[in-house]
DNA sequence: ACGATGATGAAC
DNA sequence: TTCATCATCGTA
């Protein structure tokens, strides 16, 4: 049981998309290798309101392929040396996307597009077998019980925008903990 | 705790 | 054209 997702997959709620990749898997492939991971944390991105988002500010050439069709790598560099994969979310005209922050294995969005070999030519792409990089229905299901949803990261200045629970972690990926303090878990670490 | 490193968007 | 900021990471 292996099936490419398309657009019909990624053009619906930004949220429900965001829980349902979970589970799903990332795949890369140029010049003759492939790599494969299960996507096991992203975080939504959800329209013209959502503070934290590129979009908030309306449309530029960065973020252009946010407000295009859904189904279509976002990628773009943060920080002048990591670069970020998201893929287009909901309808055309609205403004949203996934972020994928983790794969089995591989914790951080930049660790991600690094071990995949993502960067910017994929930006605007089609997410399908031709464009190299696709993701993949493998028959996995994750339990709700098996999902925690937490803030998003490295959003502070978002104010209200940055509280919502957008971020969603699968949390029987091996590597993941969660720090607590005074009992309540704070955000996830790395190891 | 901090510096690296460069694109982006808003101000001037 | 300048400037602050930034959906981060590795080293300390």
């Amino acid at each position: 049981m292996k099936k490419v997702l398309t657009k019909d997959f990624f053009e619906r709620p930004t949220l429900s998309v965001a829980r349902e990749m979970l589970g799903k898997y990332l795949v890369r492939r140029v010049r003759g290798r492939e790599v494969v991971a299960m996507i096991t944390e992203v975080e939504a991105y959800d329209g013209f309101r959502d503070k934290a988002s590129h979009a908030h500010r309306g449309e530029t050439r960065r973020n252009a392929v946010m407000f295009g069709n859904a189904g279509v790598w976002y990628v773009y560099l943060v920080y002048g040396m990591h670069e970020m994969v998201n893929i287009v979310t909901g309808g055309k005209g609205y403004p949203a996307a996934v972020l994928i922050r983790g794969v089995e294995g591989v914790l951080g969005p930049g660790r991600v597009t690094k071990h995949f070999h993502i960067s910017r030519p994929l930006d605007g792409k089609v997410a399908e077998e031709q464009n190299g990089l696709w993701v993949e229905d493998r028959g996995v299901r994750i339990h709700a019980k098996e999902i925690r949803r937490l803030p998003r990261v490295g959003v502070a200045y978002a104010g209200a925008w940055a509280e919502k629970k957008y971020r969603f972690v699968y949390l029987s990926s091996k590597r993941f903990k969660t720090k607590r303090t005074g009992g309540r878990p704070v955000r996830g670490s790395y190891h």
